[in-house]
DNA sequence: GGAGTGATGACA
DNA sequence: GTCATCACTCCA
């Protein structure tokens, strides 16, 4: 019998357009390994942070020495620090040059980027480097039947200051399972 | 509804 | 150098 393969995502696969990559890492799994401890669960929840026109995305001033990171190459992990507290990961998608990343919101059984990161024990240490096995964060496809589960789109959370327009693009994407 | 928390970016 | 702000979470 043929062994099943994943398929681990790199550079190629992120360079491709935000909302095809973020509908793509839905059902993937995020993928830590420190040592002997594995944890891998699926991508439940992606925001999409796109272009130097998106009001929301850190990039939208220009660049500076925090997002410099999603004007970089894809398939890069981005992690800073917000309220003191949380580590946020997002990856880079899109070519150089053009600044764009994915907020990872939710695997399951954890909802919320903060308690997502805590989970995974993600500091700002991966800011800048590149999701592969290597770093040991990386995503991966295992081909689940994505057949039966629909993605509902909705508005960011937490991005008021960029004003309605902004604020009510659904860019946040989510897995349901269908009933 | 409001506090905790500290890095970041804007401005001087 | 100062200062307001923030892609969050928890407790009330």
């Amino acid at each position: 019998m043929a062994k099943k393969k994943y398929i681990i995502y790199t550079e190629d696969f992120f360079a491709q357009s935000s909302f095809f990559v973020a509908e793509h890492i839905l059902g993937a799994y995020l993928v830590r390994r420190n040592g002997d401890h594995v944890i891998e669960r699926m991508i439940t929840e992606v925001e999409i942070y796109d272009g130097l026109d998106d009001r929301a995305s850190h990039a939208s001033r220009g660049i500076t020495l925090r997002n410099k990171i999603m004007f970089g190459d894809p398939g890069y992990w981005y992690v800073y620090l917000i309220y003191g507290m949380y580590s946020m990961l997002n990856i880079v998608t899109r070519e150089a040059g053009y600044p764009a990343a994915l907020l990872i919101r939710g695997v399951e059984g954890a909802s919320g980027p903060g308690k997502l990161t805590q989970l995974y024990n993600i500091t700002r240490d991966f800011n800048g480097i590149r999701a592969d096995l290597k770093c040991g964060l990386w995503i991966e496809e295992k081909g689940i039947k994505r057949t039966r589960y629909a993605i509902e789109r909705g508005p960011r959370i937490g991005i008021d200051y960029a004003g309605e327009m902004w604020a009510q693009k659904p860019y946040r994407l989510c897995l349901r399972k269908r009933v």
